[in-house]
DNA sequence: TTAAGTAATTGTCGATATGACACTTACCTA
DNA sequence: TAGGTAAGTGTCATATCGACAATTACTTAA
């Protein structure tokens, strides 16, 4: 029952930026439009909020669809406002990204969307407003990734800290030194140093790392902060 | 005309955080709420968004409803979206936060909405989640007031250093040290100081100061970037 | 006329962080 | 056993930082 007199009610929807990482190099999810107009051509992933449904539930929802993942890092970067950004009717959409481990994800994906992956170097055009909400998901996964521990969430339990470096590398598209990385991560106690190594890379083999979430979140309520910069 | 079959069509809002600064504080604009349920409590203004209207807009014109003010400086920051948020009826907000000159916002503003200044060091308790969000806006202006030169807009035109600081040192709730951060300010080409004095609060008077904007975009396309910490 | 007071402003200095790059290690294979 | 390669550590000049001392400019009261 409406309590509010005000006559416009709108389409809201949410698009995720699925995020994952493989063979150096961060790439998304994106799917094959169903629906008119613009049908069959490339978006992202994305579905109406119900109205009794919180946004963030809605994001859930609809990233589970596609990946068959539940549990997934998601958070909201920007909502899409202007009146004619979906050309059939006015839709506002609220863009969330999600980090997922891509080697997961693509082996529970739904067939139902024809959905692939891209590294985000060579995302292809993509319908309405959505390109510049894979520019506006990255910028701000850049920050997060820099200031929280989440981008270990696209990497899988155990990793080698070359692999850490390449992924930042990746999403940060720059080159860098590998000293001065590792010297960052050398001081956080947060990396714990696991008794294997991976030989797959080198013949000296790599050591496998985890990161600690519950000794970082120990440390954090003592003050310690999250940064690690490209 | 409905393009989409999708049922459920949603009241969408925008909530404004309107900043000023005044004698050392800042301080946002909280009104006295219309309308049932609730009414009479404390909250921010707010307002719907209209079918033929962006959301950006509804908050530009929410936001010049209550302080008269134009080309407000106004930046989105989340959407608030769970279902029960509010009492009445399932409505999704956007939050935007607005720098204002307070003083001239105080001179024009509207007498409809009983609204008035808090510093946000004393925000009182406010309707459903608008705590949250002046919470939620109060971090993300200090993000962006370090990495963009954005907190000038709560200062007059011209402006001493001194002045600079306190609002800096207010943003952040923290003392800063006048010589390091003078020494930022120093090598910062785009602070011009004008010929005047500010001789109000010292018998030795402080220069005043402008933001050159135009200075500083030409410098940005030249890689140079904005970075003020407390 | 001068001393005192105060905000404004600049300077000092040791400690820490940074970027560039050289170097060493471990291990396999030829 | 030499050589190749990724992994990992060390070095060093420079830049930055926080804490704090010192100086400047000006008014007012003695």
């Amino acid at each position: 029952m409406p309590a509010y007199s005000h006559p416009d009610r709108l389409l809201l929807a949410v698009d995720c930026i699925i995020f994952g990482y493989h063979a150096g190099e961060v790439n998304l999810l994106i799917v094959r439009r169903e629906v008119a107009p613009r049908r069959g051509t490339s978006a992202l992933m994305g579905g109406f909020v119900f109205a009794r449904e919180s946004v963030d539930a809605a994001a859930a929802r609809v990233t589970r669809e596609l990946t068959g993942l539940q549990d997934v890092y998601l958070e909201q970067f920007h909502a899409f406002g202007e009146v004619d950004r979906d050309e059939g009717e006015r839709i506002v959409s609220v863009g969330y990204y999600a980090l997922v481990q891509q080697e997961i994800a693509t082996r529970q994906l739904s067939d139902d969307y024809d959905a692939h992956w891209v590294a985000i170097t060579e995302v292809p055009p993509l319908v309405f407003d959505h390109n510049e909400m894979v520019e506006a998901a990255l910028t701000r996964l850049r920050y997060r990734a820099t200031h929280e521990p989440v981008a270990f969430r696209l990497l899988p339990e155990k990793f080698t800290l070359t692999q850490l470096q390449s992924l930042y590398e990746s999403i940060f598209m720059q080159r860098i030194d590998p000293g001065n990385f590792r010297r960052r991560l050398r001081k956080m106690p947060y990396l714990q140093r696991q008794a294997e190594k991976d030989v797959s890379t080198s013949r000296k083999g790599a050591w496998y790392y985890r990161f600690d979430y519950q000794a970082f979140a120990e440390a954090r309520d003592e003050g310690a902060e999250f940064l690690l910069k490209p």
